[in-house]
RNA sequence: GGGGGUGUAGUUAAGUUGGUUAUAACGUCUGCCUGUCACGCAGAAGGCCGAGGGUUCAAGUCCCUUCGCUCCCGCCA
């Protein structure tokens, strides 16, 4: 705002953030809200208000209409017209930036009175968000979300030029599309002219980007808004935007670079930054996530094979079934203790998991002449080998995470003094989520999370995830994710094993524990993706109705391509510190789908029931 | 689909073991006030206690059903 040259044509001369004592003497008009009203019987301040900040009226001159003023309500937008004067001495305001002077106003005119409002920006009492919602141009005045609306539109302008620096094209893709089967439920739209079909919404411009390599587009990027009909969470909404890029003739390395330059550019990142690369394995190992937080260390170790003869029935049982997992963690003395009470309460950390509890013991003495004692939870069961085992993992875990830990300057443990927590569950998946949400809320506890941006690639993902109630395998990724150049063999085996052993040329972009985003190299030859839908389980005129056309297309000369989607409104709450994603969107959905303030979704006119061919069950 | 939290003046909250007229702050209205800036002071109005049903002499409070918001699990290729 400082450097812009503002067009003739506006009816306000300043924002009402930006007068300062240079401008003493000036005679100005000014546009805003009434921020508040302050009437001392002689005296009469206001403060107007608009996006750019507050300034203070002073009605001390005012000859006008006494009754304009008893009508500028709080929220009611106001002219006024005065000369910028200095404070006295004694009434400078240091917190205001505009608190060296005020107007003395000569003219006033409300050009829009408000009504009492439901809640006020930046009010004490902060509103419900379901009234914030049913409101949101009311919560909108508010400056912390008019700021994200601003850094909103420069980040997309960073992302365009960046990309266009880059030689990439932005190709808009069609919104009316077609289901795609093996994702998420589709949001689906009745066609007026073709009764009983319907459009569907994209869950990703995915085999369009694919086919736009195919027709020679070389690197296409979009920023474009996507739809998914799931339940949601805090940094989930039904629809939402993608920074959708492909690229011919690539490696994964071209990727990994293009991307973090871009990174470097909208988190202002130093030049000579690099970004780590983990195996998916390391991180499911040591992290129980494919998207773990580095800010700080804990990793779990696995410690299974540790009690599958223990005394210890809860533990022995999990450790002598298959599929049974048991991880450790470490809290070093140094770093902080719980309390008794504190340690009853991780059961409530893991339960949404299906875990009763979180098991520990204390380690305590062991430095000089003090002898080492295991005491509290279930330390007797913790014998000198099990334990002597324990620390051997947690320190080659250590050495085998060294180059992230350098990258991140997290510190190894130096002490053995100090709480080992342990988890477990039958469910392996279950001990892995447990694990890292207790990895998460110990961090948080001991105030362990540095203010930074944690970035990670996450890669050499399987290419399959099977479904043991459905018998079949599914893609992790989707359909047309390419095998891992070193696992062909395993691909086109029929041996199960082998294909659940088969990785996939797929890389996350990870940061602070959120998946920013995800791509892979893709199929770019017939016979592969045929092979692919085969092991998907799915038949020929599956293949042919769904994706007979891009199966097709994949014949006429493909180029090796593969590409990344990050999530635009996931980048904005990074950038912005917030953990919901509502703050990053102007006009959001609440957790059930819905709008509040439209009442959407409405139901259709018998019209549009009628034309659209619809039967109501 | 499942679980947790929550719903009380316009708004945000308090409300004990079920017991008189349901509190407070901000906002609104009235009056006073010449340097306030979360202005101050005095007063007033303002309630379907989310909705429906039940228990009870008596329900904001206990029970059942239901709805909204929110967080999490499942789900999100």
């Amino acid at each position: 705002m400082k450097e812009l040259k503002e067009l003739k044509g506006l009816i306000r001369d300043y924002t009402c953030g930006q007068l300062r004592s240079s401008n003493i003497g000036e005679s100005v008009t000014l546009c805003g809200w009434v921020n508040k009203n302050r009437d001392l019987g002689g005296l009469h301040f206001v403060d107007i208000r608009d996006k750019y900040g507050l300034t203070q009226l002073s009605f001390a001159n005012y000859k006008g209409d006494a009754s304009v003023l008893k009508n500028a309500s709080l929220e009611s937008v106001i002219k006024v017209k005065g000369k910028v004067a200095a404070r006295p001495a004694e009434a400078l305001n240091s917190k205001m930036p505009t608190g060296e002077i005020e107007i003395l106003v000569e003219e006033m005119e409300v050009l829009s009175k408000a009504k009492e409002p439901p809640f006020l920006p930046n009010a004490i009492n902060q509103a419900t968000e379901e009234l914030k919602l049913k409101y949101r141009y009311l919560d909108l005045r508010n400056k912390y979300l008019q700021d994200i609306i601003a850094l909103r539109s420069e980040v997309s302008l960073k992302v365009r030029n960046f990309l266009i620096t880059h030689g990439f094209v932005e190709v808009e893709t069609p919104i009316l599309y077609k289901s795609t089967p093996e994702g998420a439920r589709d949001y689906v739209v009745p066609s007026r002219v073709h009764p009983g079909r319907v459009y569907a919404l994209p869950q990703s411009p995915q085999t369009l980007k694919q086919l736009l390599m195919i027709a020679n587009t070389d690197k296409y990027f979009q920023l474009c808004r996507c739809f998914r009909d799931e339940d949601l969470r805090a940094d989930r909404q039904p629809e939402f935007t993608q920074i959708d890029i492909e690229v011919s003739f690539l490696t994964q390395d071209y990727i990994k670079n293009l991307i973090e330059d871009m990174m470097k550019v909208l988190f202002k990142l130093p030049e000579n930054f690099s970004m780590p690369i983990m195996d998916y394995k390391l991180a499911m190992k040591y992290f129980g996530s494919d998207k773990p937080d580095v800010r700080f260390p804990l990793p779990h170790v696995n410690v299974t094979d540790l009690f599958t003869s223990s005394a210890f029935t809860n533990l022995q049982e999990v450790a002598s079934n298959t599929g049974g997992l048991i991880k450790a963690i470490f809290i070093p003395k140094s770093v902080g203790e719980l309390s008794r009470k504190d340690t009853d309460a991780l059961k409530d950390v893991v339960s949404p998991f299906g875990l009763n509890g979180v098991y520990f013991f204390k380690v305590s003495g062991g430095s000089g002449n003090n002898k080492q004692e295991r005491s509290g939870g279930i330390a007797k069961f913790i014998d000198d080998n099990i334990y002597q085992q324990m620390c051997k993992r947690l320190m080659s875990a250590e050495e085998e995470l060294q180059q992230y830990y350098l990258a991140y300057g997290l510190k190894k443990v130096s002490e053995s003094e100090g709480q080992w927590f342990l988890v477990a569950d039958k469910n392996a998946d279950a001990t892995h989520s447990a694990a890292d949400v207790l990895r998460k809320f110990l961090a948080q506890k001991f105030s362990m999370i540095k203010d930074f941006y944690a970035f990670l690639w996450v890669n050499n993902f399987p290419l399959f995830e099977y479904d043991q109630k459905e018998g079949r395998f599914y893609a992790k990724h989707h359909p047309f994710t390419a095998p891992h150049h070193l696992d062909q063999e395993k691909f086109f085996s029929a041996d199960h094993k082998q294909l659940s052993e088969c990785r996939a040329e797929a890389y996350d972009l990870v940061c602070n524990g959120y998946e920013l985003g995800g791509g892979s190299l893709r199929i770019f030859n017939q016979e592969m993706q045929e092979r692919m839908f085969q092991i998907l389980g799915l038949t020929e005129d599956q293949i042919k109705n769904q994706f007979g056309f891009f199966v097709e297309a994949l014949q006429y000369g493909t180029p090796p391509h593969g590409g990344v989607a990050l999530g635009l409104d996931r980048v904005l709450m990074l950038l912005c510190k917030s953990d919901n994603i509502r703050d990053v969107i102007a006009f959001p959905k609440t957790t059930s789908a819905t709008d509040l303030m439209a009442q959407s979704p409405s139901a259709p006119s018998d019209n549009q029931i009628a034309e659209l061919h619809f039967k109501w069950v």
